[in-house]
Order: C-alpha cells, then sequence, then structure tokens
DNA sequence: AAAGTCTATTGATCTACATCAATGACTTAA
DNA sequence: TTAAGTCATTGATGTAGATCAATAGACTTT
C-alpha cells in the first residue's frame, strides 16, 4: 500500500528505516468521489496530499468561469502553497477530476516529521525546492507563450493529459477557452 | 556587516551561535556594477543571492524584447530556481539595476549547510517554501488580474519601487507595455 | 550650449484571444 | 425512444493590449 510513497520519496531522499517507521504512521489514508470538493476558497489548506492513483484539480474563478492552474495525477504530490506554507486563506479550490486514493499529513505532523532528523528535513525541502522550479517554469510558459505553444508543449511532454482530462479543461489549464482550443486543434490538424 | 543577513536569516528560523559560526565563513561579499550582468541565460545558476543594499533584476528575453520576471531589493534572497535547483541552463539572465552589495553563496556551501543541522535544514526548507508561495500568487495575478489591477496592486504594495526602477521596466514586471502602462496611469490620473 | 541618448507620452492600427450564439455528436436518465 | 444534459465545434463580433511611428522632455557627454 506505500509502494508508490515510498518509492517516489526514495528517489528524492533515501531515508533509513527508523524515519520511514516514523513518518509512515503520519499519513492518512483517503478515498475522494469524483467531483467532490477537497478545499473551499478562503479555508487554510492544512494538508499535502499525495496521490496514489486518480486526479486532481486545483482552480479558481475568474468572473464565473474556473480558471485550472494545476492537475495532479498519480504519484505526485502538492498542497495549495500560499495557504498551506503561509496559513492564508486559500485563493484556490481543490476537487477530485476522477475518483481518487491518496494520502494526505496534517501541516503539524510535517513539520513535527521534517525537524525529526536532517535526512527529512532535506526531504521536505527538495519538495518545496522541486515545486518551485515547476512553478516558475509553468510561470514562465504562460507569459512568453502564444496558446499554440503551450498546447504544443504539454502535448508533447503530458500526452497521457488528454486521455485523462476533457479537453475544456484542459484548455483552462492551458490559459485559454475551449473555443480557442478548439480553434489551434484545428489548424494544427490539417 | 552581517547585521541586515543576520537579521533576515533570525526570523525566519533563530540559529544557534554555532551554527552562524559555521554559515557566515560561507557567504562571499561582492559587488556589482549598475548595469553588470551576474547571469547569462543558458549557463547553470550556481549561487544563491543575499542583496544587501542595490537592485537586482532576474528577466528573458520575448523575441527581442525583455520580460522581467522579478525585481529584488534589499534584504531579499533568490536565486534562478529552476537552474540552481535542478541544475538546469537557465531560462533568465540576472543584472544589476543599481549598484548593489551582496552576499552570494555556492549550491555546494549551502547544500554542506542545509545538512549541518535540522535547524539549518529547515531554514533551507523554508526559504524555499516562501519563495514558492510568493511565486504561486504572482502567477496567479498574472493570470487573473489585468494590467491595470496589476498595476494598482503594485503601487499599493510596493510604491518604494516606483522611486527606485523606471517606468519601462516596471511595466515589464507587470507584464504590459510601457505603451500600455502610460495610458493605464493617463487614466486612472483622470 | 549643442548634440546625442534615454524615457515617457500620444495617436493609429493590428491581433490573439474572449465573448456570445448556434449546432451537432454523445451520454445518461426515465 | 425520447428527453435532457454535456462537450466540442464553428461562426460573428468585441476588446485588451501589442505594435509601429512620431514627438517632446530630461539627462549626459563634450
Amino acid at each position: 500500500m506505500y509502494d508508490a510513497l515510498k518509492q517516489t520519496f526514495d528517489r528524492i531522499v533515501p531515508l533509513s528505516d527508523a524515519d520511514w517507521a516514523f513518518a509512515l504512521p503520519l499519513f492518512k489514508y483517503v478515498e475522494y468521489k469524483k467531483g467532490e470538493l477537497i478545499l473551499r476558497e478562503g479555508e487554510v489548506h492544512q494538508h499535502s496530499i499525495f496521490v496514489i492513483t486518480g486526479a486532481l484539480r486545483i482552480y479558481n474563478f475568474n468572473g464565473n468561469k474556473e480558471s485550472i492552474r494545476n492537475i495532479f495525477l498519480e504519484n505526485s504530490m502538492f498542497n495549495e502553497s500560499g495557504s498551506y506554507y503561509l496559513k492564508k486563506p486559500s485563493l484556490f479550490n481543490i476537487d477530485a477530476i476522477e475518483g481518487t486514493k491518496a494520502f494526505i499529513m496534517h501541516r503539524n505532523d510535517a513539520e513535527v516529521l521534517f525537524s525529526r532528523s536532517v535526512q527529512l528535513a532535506t526531504l521536505g525541502r527538495r519538495f518545496a525546492e522541486y515545486a518551485l522550479a515547476t512553478v516558475v517554469e509553468r510561470n514562465n510558459e504562460l507569459t512568453s507563450m502564444d496558446g499554440k505553444a503551450r498546447y504544443l508543449k504539454l502535448l508533447k511532454e503530458k500526452p497521457h493529459v488528454f486521455q485523462r482530462v476533457p479537453q475544456y479543461m484542459i484548455a483552462s489549464y492551458l490559459g485559454i477557452t475551449p473555443e480557442a482550443l478548439s480553434r489551434i486543434r484545428k489548424e494544427i490538424a490539417g
């Protein structure tokens, strides 16, 4: 049950058996139904989420339109950083695109965990560093590439997403409307 | 000489005298002339930079136009995250908007430092977490607010930047052209 | 003070993409 | 089998902001 979690973590920082024995009980196994709301805008996000199987998304509303900031499939770990780390009200909602199995860890437990050893502290640091690098890159894409280029990049780098997620959500993730994405696809196809 | 650095760090995680004694020699004092290039696109960024006084910017080119991603004034610590943490070629340039005094620390020294104690590891983690939260918020601004709203937010939250940085750089930071910013200002002024 | 270089402003035009509206294909419910 | 949703597509139109071009003030350099 913990295999995927262990593999993902060990790829970042190998942990001792003692550290693992300490860490595992701090995770709570949860299941989310398709469409289930996990975090509501305005709440403080208290848990990091590790997706075992399924798909979650984080999004907010521009006016009455959903704007999807990110999509997380299996073996990814995330939280609403601004809220989770700074204890501020969340700017985003999180819900389940598919039925999802996950481990979650409360922020307080994570702090205890990351204070236990240098290895564990480094694990926590690596997570934040990796997430930071990822967000900066995505930021750069959104500001320096047009819709078509962003679509092609996603198609190249994460083609599997297209099998799992409806097109209007992909459009939203790309920062364009479903109509615009449809036209981009038409243009490329022929 | 180390006062500003110590104060900034202690605000995040208080360190023991022993940890400070270990940390301080790892910083190197440097000065940058106005306009001096500190990191060139394509290089791997090897140092975190703590700005003592002055102003640095990180930017890249869209076509032949500079696009400023961030501006760092005194008492801020940063690096080109994607390059520094993942050892990839930098997508950005860094240079000095003003004559600048700074401490820099090589990535390898930072790794040694953050492996020395749980306190120091936590300091490293907090830096990444804080930077992450900041980048996500900025990302949200750039995608959910229009130019005028972004201008007003900057004016409200960092008015001092307007005393230090020319308007065309602020426009670039806001993700719009100098012409567009000029029109926004005219509209607001009445 | 003259000359050259930046910077901000203003006007005219252009464009990627949004918005609004209609249609057809698929899916689910009764 | 029909009815009611979803979802992707296509067309017509609107708009924030880009681009191009010109001007004028402010700073340097000599």
